[in-house]
DNA sequence: GATTGTTTGTAATATTATGACAAAATACGC
DNA sequence: GCGTATTTTGTCATAATATTACAAACAATC
């Protein structure tokens, strides 16, 4: 999911300070719940918000490896898992990854924009609209929501695996639709505004 | 995902039936489209309609080794992506699990609702609201959307993977909230109602 | 019926995730 | 502080899911 280079480095000039934000968020949230803010979660959550995307858990295991030595699969998913309960991540099934969430502490649905193009994926802050008619949904069939996951993938997506040969060709223009905001030039296109990945 | 036991039976009566409207379906698209409907490509679609909920490549694997003798992972992988292209078949991201499409042929955004209790499945029919407010929000952002997903699992979820002790245990009743259909008693359980597994 | 494209078979391997149990660290009551 | 219980981490083994690569079989077309 991330590149292959040691670590890529932020072309975001305070991407530090983000993750210190993180990191701060998420001690508070850990106080407030009465769990432990452990050296080894820290650091995991870490490693996630240094990446500029979603990361998967081996990645984050090679680099916990780097870092410190020792590392197993177990310890990194413990972790994740750890962190995901707190609501301090979130999960993208789509591309077994993880990612920093964006709001943590308040529960939420997570609604992500996924670029087929490069991976970079965006945690969409939702007006309501989409969690209202989802809820809604489950009301109507006596469904308590607990969790709900919105993956979008732009036009062009290949979907898991690209088909060979008579399946149209995935197109990579087209990507965008010029709706309204776009138009309005409040959105540059998803891939290049999230840098080369 | 599925059971042990060989073949779990059906209990629906006409299950038969479904199965064999599914399959015509299937070569109508085929047909449609130009695309070869082969016998493993037919026997695999079967299969995934004769489980009666989401069923993982590896339980497909094993289904068709029963049948045929032979079978190794790509076979299966390639006959679901054939079919996921195809829009007869789901998958179920967070399930790693396929599950035939209630209504293929026109595009359309998938839904589900997963029980916890007992992974039974249903693709939502949607009413609009949910697909509209998911779209308008793509728009806003400047994507075009090329596939949807949501899934939505009820309360009690314990998510991915349950943590030990000190967080809340997996809460089996509250399930179901008790909405206006599911008090007209237009819905039951969805435990109950789709059978025990 | 030769050529071409498509589908399937098969072995090897990659990627993602879990189980089980021991050791270490921390919290807690005294 | 000291012992005990609880929680967290380390480690090894293995399970579950998915892909690559290449050869053989098959089908479509000329």
């Amino acid at each position: 999911m991330n590149t292959s280079p040691p670590a890529p480095l932020p072309t975001d000039h305070n991407h530090q300070r983000f993750i210190h934000h993180a990191l701060s968020r998420a001690e508070a949230v850990c106080e407030r719940k009465g769990r432990r803010f452990t050296g080894l979660r820290k650091q995991v959550l870490k490693l996630i918000w240094a990446n500029h995307g979603p990361v998967t858990a081996y990645d984050l295991l090679k680099e916990l490896r780097q870092e410190k030595g020792n590392a197993e699969p177990p310890t990194v998913y413990r972790a994740l898992d750890f962190l995901q309960h707190l609501g301090l991540i979130h999960r993208i099934e789509s591309r077994n990854a993880y990612i920093g969430c964006d709001h943590p502490g308040r529960d939420h649905v997570c609604q992500f924009m996924i670029c087929v193009r490069c991976n970079k994926t965006v945690e969409v802050t939702d007006d309501g609209n989409m969690t209202s008619a989802i809820q809604t949904k489950a009301d109507e069939l006596g469904f308590q929501v607990h969790s709900q996951t919105v993956e979008i993938v732009p036009a062009g997506s290949p979907g898991r695996r690209p088909l060979p040969h008579p399946f149209p060709p995935v197109t990579l223009r087209g990507m965008r639709k010029p709706g309204a905001a776009a138009r309005a030039g409040r959105f540059s296109d998803p891939c290049g505004r999230f840098s080369s990945r």
